[in-house]
DNA sequence: GAAATTTACGCAACCGATTGCAATTATGAC
DNA sequence: GTCATAATTGCAATCGGTTGCGTAAATTTC
């Protein structure tokens, strides 16, 4: 609307009867510039009120010192978790960070990769969404050579780090502590299976069954959004069953919270009739009753050790090229929903 | 790193014999090009990998098609909700948006601004942090003329529109629920009286208390940050007097939470001890016993309005200079926590 | 005090798209 | 076939920094 006309270098440099080059320079306290001349630039900057414009450097140096991120969602405490750590990291080394989310629709997604492409990212981390099964839309970064790090939500990939727990071993954690509590029909909730979480999640729940010689029963694996809609309707699926479970595994809190309400409500007792374990660790974990036993999500240090990477990878340190899967810590937070009446309540954690 | 030479509109140019001008035009769909000569020009620009550059586009035209959200937080079931009608009404009108958050932090509030102002955002769409108390970051946009709206958390303005709830009123409304219950005693737990949303709530209940004879004390008024440990604090701190409340109003569903399950955890049976109502319709508001009372707050209609007030500016249909002061509805959810015993269930929402 | 360095600064060519205005070509009217 | 009019296209300046290279001035060296 309004076309008011810039202050640029060329004004600082008129009014201090130098060059631009200077100007410039001094702006950027390059050592080649007079200590004198720069304080003078930047006091002239400072009066006439000077702006950098990006676009102008950007267009010329060909990197904007911005680093995109994709995430699948916002308001997940893990989600909010690494974006501190990453901004942590970039903000230290002196990258923006821009961040766009996909809601778990792969268009959206891909919508993001362009228009993040477009507003030339010199990096980028990304979390994939639920139903996202290639990564052809980050083809123009790898032709580009922009390095491309994905955190919790990957692909295999032969050209990009990523940085996840190990979520095979998370769902046999979870399946085997299930047994250990007496279960002997544990069920699965989860999302889709192309997602590597679920899936790999999915394997360890198997893996768990059969090494205790647990038979494992299609009908005891839910498949949906993890939405509330999708955990009240698995839970009246789940009663409706001959043998109702005594043992489910849910890979996701929220889930598990407004799983365990519907079981209340329908007379369910647990842990007792039937033991929960979650996913995330998210702040509801705790606050319902009885509260969730789960995971802990490792959210800032993912953000952290992703964004590093991409620095890393930016400053010349280190080489992304070479596949790289970096796998972070997640522990099992016992509490009560998982617990039958017998174990001592010593190990209940908080 | 690799500074791999992009595809410009040159190469198209000389590829097809023509010139640049051509060529950015067709690109653009300007009517006063050929359809053929169109035609060829997206052809080869696809064959060739051309990809819009847009800090050229930007540094000449001025404009960035982009809008900036600044929020104060991201994991709120609130924020989520209005970034998604933020999304859908900016896209819907071809501009792009670049979410900051702040965190609360006053400091990196004021950061955001200057970064988006950097990045020539066109319009600006903001929620203030906890402890922001002037605003002179947005000056330098008022200088531009670039719109800025601020949604739910705002600060008295002269030159730009404000979206808001009526939140005086909900704090009237949220403590005449509690004293039509019987409530005697209404505590109230809220964050910093700077901020609006939290000011007015205050305002309202103190309305509340005096139209109904009810006395105010000032012990009973607890104002924290709203977290865990505060909610925690809080419970202790109001148990500990020698009248302890019957009713609570706090202004946060996650608090309330909190704050009831503290409660739980020493006797005090909610409702009938203790009333509670909370704010924002989070998740957590159903899923917690008892089902907290709550107000829903508009989100995906707030984003949508403050959204659409941008781009009518920027579109050049409507001046938001005059000042403007939108407030959406918001409406008392009433759930179990508020509800004393007396009270018939048939009017018990869900 | 002349030669060798070092320190500061300026020149001018970019980066890639946009756009007012002029020029050329095509089309239509008579 | 001529002239007016409309449809296309090109010229060239512009947006605002950046930076390799060259040069003048200041400092050091012997």
């Amino acid at each position: 609307m309004t076309p008011k006309k810039d202050v640029t270098i060329y004004d600082i440099a008129r009014q201090l009867n130098i060059s631009t080059s200077t100007v410039s320079r001094a702006l950027q306290d390059h050592p080649a510039v007079n200590k004198l001349t720069k304080k003078k630039v930047f006091k002239t900057a400072g009066e006439i009120g000077y702006q950098y414009n990006t676009f102008a450097g950007s267009l010329r140096k060909k990197s904007t010192s911005t680093i995109g991120v994709i995430v699948h969602e916002l308001n997940s405490n893990f989600i909010t978790s690494v974006l501190a750590g990453i901004e942590k990291v970039t903000s230290e080394a002196g990258y923006d960070i821009i961040i766009a989310h996909s809601s778990e629709s792969y268009t959206k997604e891909a919508a993001n990769a362009v228009n993040l492409f477009h507003k030339r990212v010199d990096g980028l981390i990304a979390s994939l969404a639920f139903d996202t099964k290639n990564l052809d839309h980050y083809q123009p970064f790898h032709k580009k050579g922009i390095p491309i790090v994905f955190f919790d939500r990957v692909e295999p990939t032969d050209n990009s780090t990523v940085v996840v727990i190990d979520n095979f071993k998370c769902g046999y954690q979870a399946t085997k502590h299930l047994i250990d509590q007496g279960c002997k029909r544990i069920a699965h909730i989860t999302a889709s299976l192309n997602r590597n979480v679920y899936a790999q999640r999915y394997q360890g729940y198997k893996k768990a069954l059969s090494e205790h010689n647990l038979p494992f029963e299609k009908k005891q694996v839910i498949i949906n959004d993890l939405s509330e809609e999708a955990a009240r309707n698995a839970a009246y699926q789940l009663l409706q069953c001959t043998q109702i479970p005594d043992g489910v595994f849910i890979t996701n809190d929220f889930t598990a919270a407004v799983f365990i309400q519907t079981l209340k409500e329908n007379g369910i007792v647990v842990p007792d009739d039937i033991a929960i374990v979650g996913f995330n660790n998210d702040a509801i974990s705790k606050l319902i009753e009885p509260k969730i036993t789960t995971f802990n999500y490792p959210g800032i240090e993912m953000g952290e050790i992703a964004a590093r990477q991409v620095v890393a990878h930016l400053k010349g340190e280190q080489n992304l090229q070479l596949t790289n899967t970096i796998i972070i810590r997640s522990d099992l937070i016992i509490r009560e929903s998982s617990l039958k009446k017998h174990t001592p309540l010593s190990i209940v954690g908080t």
